[in-house]
DNA sequence: TAGAATTTTCAAAAATTTCTGAAAGTTCAA
DNA sequence: TTGAACTTTCAGAAATTTTTGAAAATTCTA
């Protein structure tokens, strides 16, 4: 039966297309779109078939998928095959790609950068490249412990504080009001 | 002479390595980084130079910047030559890049949700992916909203809520006993 | 324990992206 | 105008990434 019809089709091959975008190539892409949209389990023949791609590269790319932790094995009784599906909400899924994005984008800088202003500059040129990189530090580490912030909110709140617009520029006016002259308190 | 030394080589080679992960490639990469850390504007041939690639690849990278906004044209009396310097403060660099990769990872794939949406299913499997399309356009809308909502924030501000860490959760309850019961304002 | 069913691997092919460099285009001073 | 100083373009080359598919490995049943 074919699985790519109407809607589901263009979904999926747009999901292909931005997969370069969003870190997995075009066949991670078509694939992680196709078990999200198709509530039940499919299996690799399946995939293939239905994406018109070899039975390796659905392999691979179940592999890529798992160690993404974004699809799910299943068994089926009496069936040799495996199965998959997203796994969790489509919540839980934007999560740990935001998650895992964190980690290929801004891990491997910022463990570089903290290498790096270990060192003494050797001349004045350096030194001043030595500044600009550690103000990319900084910002950089900044941006990650945010990331890691949001990540761990539950979803109650993420959604409050994206729903919140303009208004968590009110929302910090006032707490620096009740807060009063208890200084920075960042806790982490 | 030789701009690529010590440290700034390094960071200057990581660059190029991780701007693909970036949205950019490797040569574009490693100019942004030089430019950023080498304080004074550089012509086309002292980056081919430096980065030791043709001079026509540097004059498309340089476009690609200049199309990203992150870098300025600048001009020296008595020398016709281009020069080029990072525009702006890396804060500025960093929103730069966090609007353009908004446009692009986000913006193609909420105007085709939105198209498909429109659409009525043509049958019950259709139905169902439909649903989970939904989703998808909910969430990725939602994070859109709230993407600009940070590119808008001032620098002060922006640092507040980025430094706020898991008091986040604190100041959303603050934000509810403040609040009371008028309901759900969310102002765009 | 054999062998059928299934999945994984990986070398080579195909597709895609990036880079080069010569030629064409532009700008400016004289 | 002319031509020297620059910059841009773009077809083809090189590098990189993705995909294929046959062979090897694994798993399960009988």
């Amino acid at each position: 039966m074919d699985l790519l019809t109407g809607q589901t089709r263009a979904f999926v091959l747009h999901f292909g297309e931005m997969g370069s975008r969003w870190g997995f190539n075009r066949t991670v892409g078509q694939m992680l779109a196709l078990l999200t949209v198709h509530g039940e389990p499919l299996n690799a023949d399946q995939l293939a078939e239905a994406l018109r791609v070899s039975r390796g590269n659905v392999s691979m790319g179940l592999k890529e998928l798992q160690a993404w932790r974004l699809i799910e094995l299943r068994h089926r009784p009496g069936d040799r095959k495996d199965y998959f599906t997203a796994a969790g909400s489509i919540w839980d899924m934007a999560r740990t790609v935001f998650e895992e994005r964190r980690k290929r984008e801004l891990d491997p800088t910022l463990s570089l950068l903290r290498q790096l202003l270990l060192n003494e500059p050797d001349n004045e040129r350096e030194a001043a490249a030595q500044e600009k990189m550690r103000q990319v530090y900084d910002l950089l580490e900044l941006l990650d412990q945010f990331a890691n912030t949001l990540s761990r909110l539950d979803e109650r709140d993420l959604l409050k504080l994206m729903k919140l617009g303009s208004g968590v520029t009110r929302l910090l006016e006032l707490r620096e009001k009740v807060k009063g002259g208890v200084a920075g308190k960042t806790d982490r």
